[in-house]
DNA sequence: TGTAATATTTAGATTTGCCTAAATTTAAAC
DNA sequence: GTTTAAATTTAGGCAAATCTAAATATTACA
């Protein structure tokens, strides 16, 4: 349907969209691509030809609803991908980004519903990016627990996983509760567990159940 | 390292190539390619230009050793991802062929060896078409068994996988030893037993078991 | 062996995506 | 408010891969 380029050109504008509300810069999206801003200029035409984004002279580009279904969808297969070749492969999540900036582009919306089928649906890449799902909708962020934020992150307690009393007392024994602040100082690869600062203060070690159990929303 | 085209002209002539001693013809690459001849003729001379192949005008082509490597590495890629896509994903085997034609221009050795690692070494891929390993040897024709074979394939039995008395027993039993002839005439779906023909004369149905510890040549 | 049919190659163009250099617009600084 | 700097667009061109139409070579066969 749609070419490598334009996949490239759509995401990249899609992600430096995705914080400002303001559209997307020709020189930033040529910085993106490794390419020059008149390419850019060249290839803005033919996608506002094409109805995937709205470009006026010297204004920047926004993308349409098209474009940003076309975007998410390739943000969507570049995530299950490196989670594949993480999980089943076991590349190092280092590694898999420029893999998956190949296979992004494999035209087939049956491997990447199979391939999300086969992952089990998870919500989130290697690096903690949330994945969409096949109706493109991302993971809502309460879904997410502390197992999968980043080392640095900042985060906020807003449910639990596992409702079990002794779960729950166990939190309160940690002095650990909602709408408490975690700053996230370690995380042990050998047994996944986590060294955290609770609301800036002490520091506790969290098992990787505890972990596992605690939703989360990042800062 | 070599683009998508290339890759495919070189897999079509290899292709071509591999029955017939003599190059390929320019207009059978063309049909193959679903392009027309006048494009390939180009294409030729730039593939000459890199080495690939031989081209002498009017006298078709045949591949370099360096294009020979190239179109295999090609054909390993593609059947690995079959069985990827057949095996893992659950995909038909009717229908994996137009998404491993993409598949096999992803660009990374690590991947395509971890991959292979990941599928545990296949010798054939779902058509029963050899897979190259690493090193790009095919299959000894020797290693294959019955199970790997298609339906109405005419085979010989070559060697047993399994060499224990009680298997031998059997097979002395079913009369059913080296040098006989196989055809296959049904493939049943549900426990992978075989309905075959032996030496043209009397029926048998064979378990999943007793075909994948025949090895088999086929005819 | 000469002619017709077939295969192949050349010529001239097109599309996609990219480049450099020059011109233009917008934003920043004085 | 000019002037200057930065961002962006235009102009002109190039390489890859393709096409159609015309020219040439090979092969088939009368
Ligand atoms: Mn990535
Ligand atoms: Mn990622
Ligand atoms: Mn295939
Ligand atoms: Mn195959």
């Amino acid at each position: 349907m749609y070419t490598f380029t334009e996949e490239n050109y759509l995401k990249a504008i899609y992600h430096l969209s995705e914080n400002t509300k303001k559209g997307a810069a020709t020189n930033a999206i040529a910085e993106r691509l490794n390419t020059k801003a008149a390419s850019v200029t060249d290839m803005l035409k033919k996608l506002s030809d094409k109805k995937l984004l709205v470009y006026k002279k010297y204004q920047g580009v926004n993308l349409t609803d098209l474009g940003k279904t076309v975007a998410i969808k390739t943000v969507r297969k570049h995530r299950l991908w490196e989670v594949f070749l993480v999980n089943k492969l076991e590349f190092g999540w280092e590694e898999v980004h420029e893999i998956a900036e190949q296979l992004e582009h494999i035209q087939s919306t049956k491997l990447t519903d199979k391939l999300d089928e086969f992952l089990a649906f998870p919500k989130y890449d290697p690096h903690g990016d949330p994945i969409p799902n096949k109706d493109l909708v991302f993971p809502n962020r309460t879904d997410q627990t502390l197992t999968e934020c980043s080392l640095n992150d900042i985060v906020i307690v807003k449910g639990v996983k596992d409702t079990s009393a002794d779960f729950l007392n166990y939190l309160k024994k940690l002095n650990l509760g909602l709408g408490e602040e975690l700053e996230i100082l370690e995380k042990e690869d050998y047994d996944n567990s986590m060294k955290v600062k609770i609301n800036g203060g002490s520091l506790l070690n969290l098992s990787h159940q505890v972990c596992a159990n605690l939703f989360v929303i990042t800062k």
